[in-house]
DNA sequence: CCAAACAGTCAATAATTCTTGACTATCCCA
DNA sequence: TGGGATAGTCAAGAATTATTGACTGTTTGG
């Protein structure tokens, strides 16, 4: 089912287009023009091949919601690193919170602050780790 | 420059390689079995094409860390709900944190529950609204 | 030592993808 | 009313990718 995602999005050119169309809705030609391209049928042709990925409205090519998450796997590769960063973050500033709530005020965060930030630390651990699998082999 | 991996991860049986060998590592003729194929030649040419994403250690073949990462993307294909999903529940787990908090003890709350969590929820918000466009046209 | 299993390579062919360029049809405005 | 811009389609050939099958070494157990 989703290796033809993979598939669309293996040419260059058609990443471009995503790109393109995710910040500004476009006609065919200016579409052309703005890859720089002479030939219609090229465009015909990759366009083609993104079925499913874009889609038209008011006589413009948008692109659709598998559109979107075709160029947030584009943007997985490209800034993969964000992931494990934003895990660090987060375990940094959940640590903060509880360290400055138990000093300022034990029991409040013994019974509010920790169970609920803990809570979200295992799920979200949980996601990047096992899931996602962020620090395999990094 | 990640164009090839595209190209490289657009064939199903690349993709099957890459799950495989995400579980475990395996030499060449378990690898065959595993796929279910006869042709040396086949598994050849596509492990070949996976090159950069796959590597060997100890004559097996293992994920290199942008093979993981390409599987990665796979998997943010497959999955992408759950980034929307995640957004939406840490929203929820920050709306409580901080409710609570406030209702127990409002000065510790004003001076580090809630500025921490803020900051915490401005920057997770950026990254997943801007960075990655996670609702847009969902 | 022999055979079977492992770990490939490579050339030829089949299949698919990509590009070109010629063509159609509509709209608009001068 | 005619020319330029838009919005495509399609067939043919070029280029690339995929598969087959025959071949080469190496290792391992009996």
């Amino acid at each position: 089912m989703e290796d033809e995602k993979f598939e669309a999005i293996s040419h260059p050119m058609r990443i471009k287009i995503l790109e393109i169309l995710s910040k500004k809705a476009m006609g065919f030609s200016e579409l052309k023009r703005e890859l720089g391209i002479e030939s219609s049928g090229k465009l015909d042709f990759h366009l083609k091949k993104l079925k499913g990925l874009i889609t038209t409205e008011d006589g413009k090519y948008i692109l659709t919601k598998d559109g979107y998450a075709a160029l947030q796997a584009i943007y997985t590769i490209r800034r993969y690193g964000w992931q494990k960063r934003a895990y660090v973050l987060n375990i940094i500033i959940y640590i903060i919170v509880n360290i400055l709530s138990a000093f300022k005020a034990f029991n409040i965060w013994l019974y509010t602050v920790f169970p609920a930030s803990t809570i979200w630390i295992i799920f979200y651990s949980y996601w990047s780790i096992v899931k996602r699998g962020i620090f395999k082999r990094m």
